[in-house]
RNA sequence: GUGGGAGUCGCCUAGUGGCUAUGGCGGCAGCCCGCUAAGCUGUUUGGGCUAACGCCCAACGGGGGUUCGAAUCCCCCCUCCCACGCCA
């Protein structure tokens, strides 16, 4: 959510960046704010009025039954008293209706987009910005990776539709290793750099959900929990942007470096052709994410540490891929900017979606209410600030999964593990088929 | 899940319908003081108005209700503690 004080003081700044999203219903509801705000204003100005009238008769009913006035006069000062509560509660009904219709206009607005952010109407307009390697060219008759795992014996698809429907896996045997891996792996690369591993809620309500994502993924992606005021979330990015809700950070506790552990979950994942079975959109998946709480001044100096970390993990892992700025059309309500990272995958001859780094500014921290304090608590100049927040992923591990597949896949069906993987897999450096009878 | 207890300012705490929600600790600012560390005064939530001194409103876990007036009374919900039950 943006920052009422920041849209009422800044609103040619918010209507230049609509432009360049070319958002034209946007304009509508940043109106809307406007003049909501002006209107509570004014509602607000008379209710202080109102209340201070009734609290004034209020304490004069008070003291004339203390001074032991007489019945008569009392009851005369009430009556007068009794009046005002009813004009309160008409202006608090239309204090209660105009502030809900600002919020729900307010937190439409999208974050305010870096300058950097290319222009552009959707995903065929990002900005490739960097490469790391030369595409492959597939093996000869190379089989889907679907395919390649299973005989592997490292996935069983045919099982999970069977009990779960389509977008699920059972990973088995040395699959199911791998992934632990990449896992293990990631998060020591992450403690190295200071990151706390954390492993958070998988559920978590609506209230609390509304402040770290916009209201289209309720419908769209989140799995709502039956009975109960609870979804099922999409990254634990959203519990570790949560987890600090309304509260203030001490100013040198900044930065908070968190590496979260988690199963995701996403009610939509379409139908992709080649997609629709395998590893590369699942109804579940886990992932290793980074999460940095941070002071407003350093947040692109964390963006880049973030984006590097993820970089470094596809460089060891020795796959090909390239680095997308995400444009205007395409980047969303969250982020002020986002940065991709596309693996490459050679049976498909093209690069996909692996990592995605986003700076959030305080767009989080304003919907979610938290701050860090300016100076030492209770200093005359203390002050309080909304910190910024990132994430990136580190690594989601089916999707790796598929591009370890593809780029290591060998002309007699194996797979070779790679070589920083392998410390970690119990010291197998390859996955063989298994023949089946 | 059942029964009992609790939730008040950063922390502790007083407060059973009516002055401005106590008091302490901690923090911050100022004053005092030649001596080991205290003492005194002020301050310590959010919002609105004002050039400023100030003025006003809201806030006692959350949401409703009763009342001229609610931390206090009533209803619903949440969280924590204790006991019992169930359980990986």
């Amino acid at each position: 959510m943006l920052e009422l004080k920041f849209v009422r003081e800044n609103p040619q700044i918010i209507r230049a960046d609509l432009h360049k999203r070319n958002d034209r219903e946007k304009l509508d509801i940043l109106e809307n704010v406007l003049n909501f705000d002006i209107q509570l204003k004014k509602i607000q100005a008379d209710l202080d009025e109102l209340r201070h009238s009734r609290n004034v008769v209020s304490k004069r009913v008070s003291q004339l039954i203390k001074d032991k006035a007489s019945a008569q006069d009392i009851e005369k000062s009430k009556a007068e008293a009794a009046i005002i509560p009813t004009k309160i509660e008409k202006f608090e009904l239309e204090y209660k209706m105009v502030q809900k219709a600002l919020e729900q206009n307010l937190m439409k607005l999208p974050n305010v987009l870096d300058s950097s952010v290319p222009t552009g109407k959707d995903s065929t307009e990002n900005k490739i910005i960097k490469t790391f390697k030369e595409p492959t060219s597939p093996i000869a008759n190379m089989p889907t990776h679907a395919e390649i795992a299973e005989s592997i014996g490292g996935a069983d698809f045919a099982g999970s539709a069977k009990i779960s429907g389509a977008g699920f896996t059972f990973l088995t045997g040395g699959l199911a290793r791998l992934e632990l891996a990449l896992e293990l792996f990631a998060l020591d690369y992450l403690a190295a750099k200071g990151f706390t591993i954390v492993n958070p809620p998988i559920m978590m309500n609506r209230e609390v959900y509304q402040g770290v994502t916009d209201l289209q993924d309720f419908e769209q992606v989140m799995y709502k929990i039956e009975g109960m005021d609870a979804f099922l979330i999409a990254t634990s990015e959203h519990p570790m942007a949560a987890w600090h809700s309304n509260s203030v950070f001490d100013e040198f506790s900044l930065p908070v470096k968190l590496a979260g552990i988690s199963p995701c979950f996403r009610k939509e994942i379409g139908a992709h052709g080649v997609d629709t079975k395998g590893l590369f959109r699942l109804h579940q998946f886990n992932k290793i994410e980074q999460f940095v709480y941070c002071k407003p001044s350093e947040s692109w100096q964390y963006f880049e540490q973030l984006m590097d970390n993820a970089e470094q993990i596809w460089r060891m892992l020795d796959i090909p891929y390239q680095v997308v700025s995400i444009c205007t059309g395409d980047i969303g309500t969250v982020a002020a900017k986002k940065l991709d990272i596309e693996a490459w995958f050679p049976r498909e001859q093209a690069y996909k979606e692996v990592v995605s780094c986003s700076n959030c500014t305080n767009y989080q921290s304003v919907g979610l209410n938290i701050k860090y304090r300016i100076g030492k608590q209770g200093a005359i100049d203390e002050q309080k600030e909304f910190v910024h927040t990132l994430n990136s992923t580190a690594v989601a591990t089916t999707r790796t999964l598929r591009a370890i597949i593809e780029n290591y896949y060998q002309a007699d069906g194996s797979v070779t593990i790679p070589k920083v993987l392998v410390p970690y897999m119990n010291g197998i450096e390859s996955l063989k088929p298994i023949n089946r009878k």
